[in-house]
DNA sequence: ACCGTCAACTTAACGCCGTCAACATAGCGG
DNA sequence: CCGCTATGTTGACGGCGTTAAGTTGACGGT
């Protein structure tokens, strides 16, 4: 076995744990499991012995924690560089769920690990969580919707999720040919139905026929609505 | 070690298998975390050698699975019943969201297990997903829902499925006191999300103000339905 | 110029894990 | 009564996470 070259100098031995991080994700995206990644594998890869992980990570568990960590702050990134593009509260949090699902799309493993191990990280994942409430604040602020931001964008948080983690973990499912034709769906169901679901009463979920009714009704208004501003 | 009492009798190999799947999951369940699930636990808890698991199954993976499975069996069971109370096929629809999601959080290391594995088991889900499909086509046939029944129930399974996972793996958000009122939340807006998202026109999500004037029409509407009819 | 000190690694080992090949044994059919 | 098959057991292998103890190289004080 061919030994690490050159040792790290007194007080930069961060080197080596910033090499471990990304030999770590390489390999965690590189096999598509969890599983694969090994302290030996990462530390072979690293041209290190297995123990020296050690020096920088309490053991495997804080690895992968390190890993997520780093992939939670690129979601923070995207989303908020996503809503920032545009003006209109709605749209913006359109936008958040669109970028929010490709993201996860395009880093499966990464976002399993991230939102489905037995313990994630919890500070990190409030960080991210963050950005969707000030989303929503803007909405209620603007009148589109109404109640407890907290609550309304954990509903709203629930359903994106849901898409991109189903999407994800069971890719055998009638999923249409073009996967935005989902995304697109959740995004404008979580819209029209925490819209309704803000302004209407708490108190009981009406009937089919008033159901009916009532979407025909707003149906047709937005419909004039969309038309006329177009 | 004390040795299992009697040897089956040749023909009826499969009581081992019944134990020790029964086993696995009351282990799975004390534990709470699925790294605990060892092949060699689950034998001594049976009172059986470590290898004679692999007379029943080929491995580790394959009791995992064969437990996923007859989980699969009980979710079923229980959103059939559900669904099977009520009539009014929109009130049934929610009726399914609520006792999906309950049964999530009443088995949420099964759940987990279940649909955040690497590779679930895709023909179990399918079945359990016709289910939801039936639900979703008594609606379309009722008019209150269009569009294809598959890609309905699928936006629609994303969404619950999303509060339940998020519910279970992250703990830490600022959830309410009463974890019904998220579920409640999430079914009232998949239900109006749902409704207006196959009545409206593919082509444009409607600006915030647009969004607005059309919820406030519909809320009107709906709130007036409510209030004659109860 | 030397030397102790301390960070940065390595060597060696432990116990647990999944898995497999080889061996043992009980009961039933002939 | 005998042999065959279902039903297990014994023993072992390699790989894993983790830990204790040893090694090495640079730097600061004298």
């Amino acid at each position: 076995m061919e030994a690490r070259r050159t040792r790290a100098k007194p007080g930069d031995g961060a080197r080596l744990r910033e090499e471990i991080l990304r030999n770590a994700e390489r390999l965690l995206v590189e096999t598509g499991s969890e599983d694969a990644l090994t302290l030996r594998a990462v530390a072979q890869r690293t041209r290190v012995t297995t123990p020296s992980v050690y020096l920088h990570f309490s053991g495997k568990e804080a690895l992968i924690e390190a890993v997520c960590l780093r992939v939670w702050d690129e979601l923070g990134d995207r989303v908020r560089e996503a809503v920032g593009r545009v003006t209109d509260p709605i749209i913006a949090l359109g936008e958040f769920g669109r970028a929010y699902v490709h993201f996860a799309l395009d880093h499966p493993v990464q976002y399993r690990l991230l939102m489905m191990r037995p313990s994630a990280s919890a500070e990190a994942s409030k960080a991210c969580f963050e950005h969707m409430v000030n989303a929503v604040t803007a909405c209620v602020e603007n009148g589109v919707l109404k109640g407890n931001p907290d609550t309304v964008a954990l509903t709203m948080w629930t359903a994106v999720h849901g898409c991109a983690a189903l999407l994800i973990t069971q890719p055998a499912l009638p999923w249409p040919d073009d996967v935005n034709e989902i995304i697109d769906a959740t995004v404008r169901m979580v819209g029209f139905g925490a819209a309704l679901n803000t302004h209407l009463p708490r108190r009981r979920v009406p009937r089919s026929a008033e159901l009916l009714d009532g979407v025909t009704v707003a149906a047709e208004r937005l419909k004039a609505l969309g038309s006329k501003k177009k």
